[in-house]
DNA sequence: AAAGAAAATGGCAGCGCTGCCATTATTGGC
DNA sequence: GCCAATAATGGCAGCGCTGCCATTTTCTTT
C-alpha cells in the first residue's frame, strides 16, 4: 500500500461535494455570516464524509487575525509555570484558541531567541514571566503589535497587560509575620537568584523589612542551583553549621523550605519551637506534612486564567493584581 | 499616536530595499540554495534595518512542511507532563521545532476534540499519553497522515511511534520487590483509575504478581479525585482504620505515597518497619524526605527528548523502551 | 579565448483559506 | 401581485511565503 503523507481534503472539495460555493463553507464551518439550514446540512454532511479538517494554517493567514498565545516561560520543573499554563489552557481552549510554548532556562538571551521565534507565529499575545527582559526583546515586542503580557510580578514598569501580585509585598509580609512571632535571628536559604529576578525582589524587600525593625537578616545561604527539595535540605544544613543560634529560616521557594524540613525532621530539630520555617507559594504539598508549611500561596492558576481571559476579550492595558494569601501553617 | 496592530514588514519589503529577489532572501534567511557572500550581507542588513520578522504561517503553508509537533496531554499537574515536555521541548527548540499543546484533563472525548483542533494546524507530529483513544480519535490521526507518539505506555499497540516503558512490568516489579523483602499483608492505596490507564495497568499486574505469590491484595482504597499529596494521606488513613494489619502498602504514585509518609510521620507508624511505603515515579522529593522513598524512577524527561528526536529524524515506525529504575530507599 | 559547468539569482504560480463585493433567491408590506 | 428589503450565495483576489524553472553571471578547463 502507498504512503500518503497528508490527505488532505481542502475545503474547495468540500464546497465541490456539497455543491456549494467555497464561501458558503466557510461561513458554515465558522458559523459567521448567514447560510440556510439546508445548506448547513448539507455542507455538514460532505465535511463528516470526506473527513474535512480546516487548516488554520491557511485560515490564519488568510484573516490575519491570529488564535495562538505565545507562552515564554523560565522553566517546566517550576511548578509555578505548568500551573499558569494549567490556568490559560483552561481559557483558551474554551475559546478555541491555541496555546504555543518554550522554555527559556531563565536566560534572557534564550528568552530574546524564543521571543522572537514565536513572533514568527504571528501570535495574538506573548505571555512572559516578569518584567525583566533584555532591549532587544522589548524592542521586538512592541514592533510586533501583538498583546503582551508579562505574568506574576508587578514591581516593575508594565509593558502592556501584566497579571500577578507583587513579590516585594509577598517578601516584606514574609517579614513582618516572622517579626510579629518573635523571631528575631532569622536566616535565608535561597537558590540562584541572578535568574530567578522574582525570588530575588522577594529577598531584598524581606531583608529591608527585618532591616526596618531593627532584626537584620542574620545570615544567607544560596545555592547556585534551581529551587529544589534536596538543595532547601542541603541549604538549611550549611546555614545551621555556619549560624546555628538562628531562630527562623525564610526560604525562597517551598521546595527549598520542604527541604529544610525534612531536614529538620532527620535532625530532631524542633519546629517551630527551635527553628521555624517560612517558605513561598503554597504549593499542595506544604498542607500535607505532618506540620503545615508556613507559607505565602500565590494565585499561579488564577494567573493564567485571568491572563488569557484579557487577551481573549482584548482589554485595554492594565495591570491586574491578584494578591496572595499568607498561610500560617504550623511551622512559623 | 496612532495604534498600529501589525508593523508588517514582508519578504517582499525587504528584498526592495536590499535590492535582491524575493527567492535570493527566503535562500538566505533558510540558509538553503546558493547565495553569495555580499548578496547574503546585503540582505541581512536589510532585515536588521527594517526588523523584519518572518512569517511561519505563511511560509509553512505555502511549504507544506509543517514544524509544529503537537502535545495533547491528560493534566499538567500531575508532574509526568511537565517533565515530558521539558524534554521535548528542550530538543524541539534546538531544532527549531514549535511545541504546541492542549489538556484533557484525562477525558477521552476532549482528546479527541482537542485533537482535532492540533489536526487543523497541520503539525509535523502528534503526541498523545499511552494507548487508550477513542475510535474516532485514532481514526482522524491515521487520517492525517502526521506522525502520532503515544508516550510513557508501551503496554499494548502502537499506531506509529511509542515511546516510554511498561507499566505493567513497574507494577510487576514493585510487586515482586516488596515480596522478596517479606512483605505479605499488601495493601494499595490509589487516584481514579478510570481515567489513568496507566496507573490502572500497574495496579492490575501488581495484583496479579501478588496473587501469584499466594500473597492476594489485603485490602484497597480507591479515591475519587487527582493523584495528590492530601488523597494519599486520606486514603491510608481509611485503608489502615479498615486493615489496620497491613505490613506494606503500595501507592499510585509517589505523591500519594508521600502523603502516606507523612500520615505516617504524623501518627508515629514506624516505617518501615511497622509499615512499609512504596511510590511510583521517582520524583525528586521524595529522595530527600529523611527516609528516602522506595519507588519506581520513570524516564519522564528522557521520553520527551526520545520522542522529539524520533519525529524530527523522521524515523520509521517501532516502539523504544526505556525502561525505569527500582530504587530501594527506604521505606520498604 | 571559447565552451561548458557551476553558481547566483529572479519570476511567478500556487499553498488553502477569508473578506469583500456582486449577484440571486426570499420575504414582507400595502 | 409589485417592489423594496433582507437573506443566501458565489466568485475571486489576496494573505506572505516557498518551490520550481528559467535566466544570468562567474568560474574552469582546454
Amino acid at each position: 500500500m502507498e504512503f500518503k503523507h497528508q490527505a488532505t481534503v481542502t475545503l474547495a472539495e468540500v464546497a465541490e461535494a456539497a455543491g456549494v460555493g467555497e464561501s458558503t463553507v466557510s461561513r458554515v464551518l465558522r458559523n459567521h455570516g448567514s447560510f440556510s439550514g439546508k445548506t448547513r446540512d448539507r455542507v455538514m454532511a460532505a465535511v463528516e464524509r470526506l473527513g474535512y479538517v480546516p487548516n488554520r494554517i491557511a485560515g490564519t493567514l488568510a484573516s490575519t487575525a491570529s488564535r495562538l498565545v505565545a507562552f515564554v516561560i523560565p522553566s517546566l520543573s517550576n511548578i509555578v509555570f505548568p500551573d499558569v499554563l494549567r490556568g490559560a489552557s483552561a481559557v483558551l481552549e474554551e475559546n478555541r484558541y491555541q496555546a504555543v510554548f518554550s522554555v527559556t532556562d531563565y536566560d534572557p538571551g534564550k528568552e530574546e531567541a524564543l521571543a522572537a521565534a514565536m513572533l514568527a507565529w504571528r501570535p495574538a499575545a506573548v505571555m512572559l514571566a516578569g518584567y525583566e527582559h533584555t532591549e532587544g526583546t522589548v524592542k521586538m515586542l512592541r514592533a510586533s503589535g501583538c498583546r503582551i503580557v508579562e505574568l506574576l510580578d508587578l514591581d516593575g514598569d508594565a509593558l502592556d497587560l501584566a497579571v500577578g501580585f507583587s513579590n516585594r509585598a509577598a517578601g516584606r509580609e514574609s517579614a513582618a509575620f516572622l517579626l510579629k512571632r518573635g523571631y528575631r535571628r532569622i536566616g535565608y536559604v535561597g537558590h540562584d537568584l541572578n535568574r530567578d529576578t522574582r525570588a530575588s525582589k522577594r529577598f531584598s524587600a524581606f531583608c529591608e523589612t527585618l532591616g526596618a525593625h531593627d532584626a537584620p537578616l542574620a545570615d544567607r545561604e544560596i545555592l547556585s542551583g534551581a529551587s529544589s527539595v534536596e538543595n532547601g535540605r542541603l541549604g538549611l544544613e550549611r546555614l545551621l553549621a555556619r549560624t546555628p543560634d538562628l531562630d527562623a529560616v525564610y526560604f525562597s521557594n517551598d521546595d527549598m523550605a520542604l527541604g529544610g524540613y525534612f531536614h529538620c525532621l532527620a535532625r530532631g530539630i524542633a519546629i517551630p519551637s527551635q527553628l521555624a520555617i517560612f517558605g513561598y507559594n503554597g504549593l499542595d504539598i506544604g498542607r500535607a506534612t505532618p506540620q503545615p508549611l508556613s507559607t505565602i500561596r500565590t494565585p499561579r492558576v488564577a494567573t493564567g486564567q485571568v491572563a488569557a481571559q484579557l487577551v481573549i476579550t482584548n482589554a485595554p492595558s492594565q495591570v491586574v493584581d491578584l494578591g496572595f494569601e499568607l498561610i500560617e501553617g504550623a511551622t512559623a
